[in-house]
DNA sequence: TGCTCCTGTGGAAACTTCCT
DNA sequence: AGGAAGTTTCCACAGGAGCA
């Protein structure tokens, strides 16, 4: 009834003025571009009128083409109205405008730290000043204050939480302390109980999945026909890319020739000047196997998504990065619903590490595999997308078992006996030859 | 004294899980 | 669902050890 009204072009009232239809969409446009008001309450509040007449107004303006919706019926967010909302979410904090907190904030934005990372540290720090009822301005008096404070707090923390790591709290600690010109020279920090250590130093190089259990998960999918965690799954193990990378992929970037098949995975972890999805990475290349290529040409078959390869485009970049958090959220619990049946047949440390993180659990995987059948760190290094060997030996790989046989067995070939230790060993051994003769 | 190799250190990003 | 809390990677370089 109310649509029909408007369909006449009765004039509606904007405070107080009678305006035609098109002048109020023009007005709440405005609105939107402008100011970049998004949520609907808000914009009532600016126009003076109900919420859910201004919902209705929006919906015909929807219609028309003036603006857009996602696919919730939301307006659609840019990124930058995305970015801006988090720095607002932040600095709005009660303890973020304590002037100490707020120079370490513009610090952290000055040096480009995520602003997740920067409400992270913020928080940190914040539990110290909670938990020894102390402010930011206290802390920073001197450096030995500064010293005293933290010890206090960790020997707290230490006994209340023995299990807990505290390398993210001594890491944000530090942060703090330098924007107020409170800084360890090199190495200096663990004396004070400050320093960067790594709380557990790669103790999980060289999980990995056997052939066999892939299997197992494999076909335990296929049987339930759950062919997205499926597909995953070989791409992860194909490609050994972190998970962001996998759901961030797109078809043009993946070449389906048979005699050409390659594709490319955006890395996000290290900012190398390559954008994609407003996100800083780089774009990385690589060439699996045949059979990957078949499951995803299968995977294409059966979904209808044109640009991206888990999830219809969402028009703006700010809702197809919520989308690559959304199918990460679905695929990975269900990677682990399907190991967790078969855990019992994988070795502890792996089923250790596969129930905290079954995802980066396939780029160990790739990882250990290849070094396994002989390929140089090098050349994983490349295939995985790491930097250098460093990590690939430190964090990802061991020499296989089957691998230090081998070397004994190169070792007992090469010769390094005296000819005396020969001849000792020699008449030991008929001594002992002698003596299971007599028994 | 200067070179190479190697480990430790620093800083932070990415990600998971818990909580509301 | 989204923020807080907590865990695990990742890169790059400082600086010590060994050596010539």
């Amino acid at each position: 009834m109310t649509v029909k009204c408007h369909s006449s072009g009765r004039p509606i009232r904007l405070f107080g003025r009678r305006i035609s239809k098109d002048e109020l969409h023009n007005y709440i446009k405005k609105l939107i571009d402008n100011e970049e008001i998004t949520q609907t309450c808000e914009l009532s509040k600016r126009i003076g009128k109900q919420p859910r007449q201004i919902r209705r107004i929006m919906i015909e303006m929807e219609s028309r083409g003036l603006i857009e919706f996602n696919q919730k019926g939301r307006l659609l967010k840019t990124i930058e109205k995305k970015n801006r909302d988090e720095y607002e979410f932040v600095s709005k904090k009660e303890f973020v405008k304590k002037p100490e907190i707020q120079k370490w904030f513009n610090d952290c934005i000055l040096r480009d730290v995520k602003i997740s990372n920067i409400r992270n540290m913020i928080n940190q720090v914040k539990d110290v000043c909670d938990t020894l009822k102390v402010t930011p301005a206290q802390m920073i008096i001197s450096k030995r204050v500064a010293v005293e404070i933290w010890k206090n707090y960790m020997i707290h923390f230490k006994l209340n939480h023995p299990n807990k790591t505290t390398g993210s709290r001594r890491v944000a600690m530090r942060n703090f302390l330098a924007s107020h010109d409170i800084i360890f020279a090199f190495g200096m920090g663990k004396q004070y109980g400050l320093g960067s250590e790594h709380d557990r130093y790669a103790t999980h190089a060289g999980v990995c999945l056997d052939i066999d259990s892939i299997t197992k998960m494999g076909s335990l999918m296929m049987h339930e026909r759950d062919f997205e965690s499926y597909v995953w799954f070989r791409i992860g193990l194909r490609t050994g890319a972190r998970s962001s990378a996998i759901s961030s992929m797109t078809w043009e970037r993946i070449n389906l020739d048979k005699d050409n098949f390659w594709l490319e995975q955006f890395e996000i972890k290290d900012k190398r000047g390559q954008t994609h999805m407003t996100q800083k990475g780089e774009w990385k290349k690589k060439y699996p196997p045949e059979d990957l290529r078949q499951v995803l040409l299968f995977w294409r078959s059966i979904t209808n998504n044109s640009k991206f390869v888990w999830f219809e485009d969402q028009k703006t970049d700010a809702e197809n990065l919520k989308e690559l958090t959304r199918i990460r959220n679905r695929v990975i619990p269900k990677l682990k619903e399907h190991f967790l049946k078969i855990e019992s047949k994988v070795d502890p440390n792996t089923r250790e590490y596969a129930k905290k993180r079954i995802g980066h659990l396939l780029r160990h995987t790739f990882a250990q595999l290849l070094k396994n059948s002989g390929v140089s760190s090098d050349k994983i290094a490349h295939a995985g997308g790491w930097k250098t060997t460093q990590i690939v030996d430190t964090w990802y790989t061991t020499i296989s078992e089957e691998e230090q046989k081998k070397m004994k067995l190169n070792l007992e070939n090469i010769e390094c006996i005296s000819d005396i230790e020969r001849e000792k060993i020699t008449e030991r051994n008929e001594c002992l030859n002698l003596q299971v003769i007599h028994n």
